[in-house]
DNA sequence: CAACGTTTCAAACAGCCGTTTATCAGCAGG
DNA sequence: CCTGCTGATAAACGGCTGTTTGAAACGTTG
């Protein structure tokens, strides 16, 4: 049991202090001092740093794309072959995406990996990304797809994309805009309320109208 | 003549570097090996690593705020006093954005920076760009409130940045964004074509009806 | 009890980091 | 001519990095 009290606190102070500075500048030290772990203790069990890394990771992803496939087939017998509306595709991920932090620590610091995985260099972290979750990326976009049958292909990925950095990118620095948000309006904005706001905005964005070709294209 | 050299050469070598790998993964010895340039060049000349940083993000944003703010300027008086519609705010912005780098480095740069600006932990940029060039930002944001006076004022405030984030994450991981949709669609893509498709998708975000109020708190 | 594999621990490793120092070249004005 | 100043340069500074080592402590199994 000690090797096991070991490696979650090890994963458990890395996530947060990853989460805080990014993953170049938290050392192992930091890591393993505040966990009071020996710092061997890492490459011990991980291996090395960027295993710590992927781990961390995996210790979010693997539930989560374990309930959204999950969430998916309910979905897809729910509506057994007819296209799932958009707004019920994005309902069903935010709530997913909810409830598998709740577990374990706050959504926050998913978020922020999330949006680290994108911004900070680490290669070997998206291309294990890619390579363990890509299926349940693909799996919702095709269905996205079913769901907005008007919009070109390249229009939607890019759309999807878009959406994308509006969820990771405001959730990701959630904190500094809290700050401003409250400091002008005093109103404390909870996670929920934010993907309340959310919501109706990607909505709109998804279903808004094609852009205009562009010119001196035309036929 | 020769001291100008090395501050632009230093310049311009550390700037495609930041973006590429992030403040902290770029070391002082990379920036001045490649820029041919000695190492003590850069404490020398620009005091510190951190003063660096902040003269890469001058570089770009002293003219871009600049012109930023003769383009509000001329709007305001063509405008005379009537609100200013968003579209053409948002226009007039692109614009801007898309002109100050063409003079100097690729749009690219630029945006990865910013991106990275929000991102990476780097307290004192923040600061620095806040207290910098906070003005022309407030300044954008009351000319967006009067195009959009339906909005209530956090409401505009969160759907603001959650536009921010959808341009700067998009702009920002381009490169990696615009290998997967070359392989996918085999269209290649520029970034005045991503500008063009992110424009209604913007302006749909920022006018979508408003949120449903939180639960259990109607009167 | 003894031998075992597993986990912890302190110490050391080589390497890179940002910054500082001291020396030297080139050029200006007295 | 020489004195001062600006900039370039090589070398060194202390400190922090991820990783490895070998020995000690541990609990389990024979």
């Amino acid at each position: 049991m000690a090797q096991t009290d070991t490696v979650t606190r090890i994963l458990d102070t890395a996530e947060v202090l990853f989460a805080e500075r990014g993953f170049a500048e938290t050392s192992l030290r930091t890591i393993t001092s505040k966990a009071k772990v020996n710092l061997a203790a890492v490459n011990y069990h991980f291996g090395s740093k960027k295993a710590l890394i992927q781990a961390v990771f995996a210790r979010y992803l693997d539930p989560f794309t374990e309930r959204f496939h999950a969430t998916l087939d309910t979905l897809e017998r729910e509506y057994d072959g007819r296209p799932i509306p958009l707004e019920v595709l994005l309902e069903n991920m935010a709530r997913t995406v909810l409830e598998v932090p709740a577990e374990r620590n706050s959504l926050k610091v998913f978020m922020r990996l999330l949006g680290l995985a994108y911004t900070q260099a680490q290669g070997h972290l998206r291309g294990y990304i890619q390579q363990h979750y890509g299926s349940v990326f693909t799996r919702f976009t095709e269905l996205v797809r079913r769901a907005t049958p008007e919009l070109p292909d390249a229009e939607r990925f890019w759309r999807l994309h878009f959406m994308l950095g509006t969820v990771i990118f405001t959730l990701s620095g959630l904190d500094a805009l809290r700050d401003i948000a409250e400091k002008d309006y005093g109103e404390h904005v909870s996670v929920r309320d934010l993907i309340r706001r959310l919501r109706p905005v990607v909505v709109a964005g998804m279903n808004a109208p094609l852009p205009e070709p562009p010119r001196a294209v035309a036929v």
